[in-house]
DNA sequence: CCTGAGCGT
């Protein structure tokens, strides 16, 4: 499951957020964006779970957490890609419900 | 050093 977190501190690196979404699951992996100009860290990031109840459980509990005095911004991420063929996320586990649990 | 913007090769 793809996760979206913004509003972050500049001081914030990939390890940070591993470790942190780590706390409520198997983390795939993490994605900090950088800005081109610039070279600083845009404020905002992508982490990617294999779980995702885990990752709803931990985007329920991270998003507006407190990080280093910011209130970081947690929620799904849209597809990066738009493949053809449905190679764009289009499944299940990117919506709310899933199966009807719930 | 500083800044703030809700979407990535």
């Amino acid at each position: 499951m793809n996760i979206y977190v913004g509003n972050l501190p500049y001081s914030v690196v990939e390890e940070d957020l591993r470790e942190i979404f780590e706390e409520y699951g198997e983390v795939a992996s993490v994605k900090i964006i950088n800005d081109k100009l610039t070279g600083r860290s845009k404020g905002f990031g992508f982490v990617e779970m294999d779980e995702d109840d885990e990752a709803k459980k931990a985007i329920e509990e991270l998003n507006n957490a407190d990080l280093s005095g910011r209130n970081i911004k947690v929620n799904e991420s849209r597809p990066r890609s738009n493949d053809s063929r449905g190679g764009g996320n289009r499944r299940g586990g990117g919506g709310f419900n899933r199966g009807g649990r719930y």
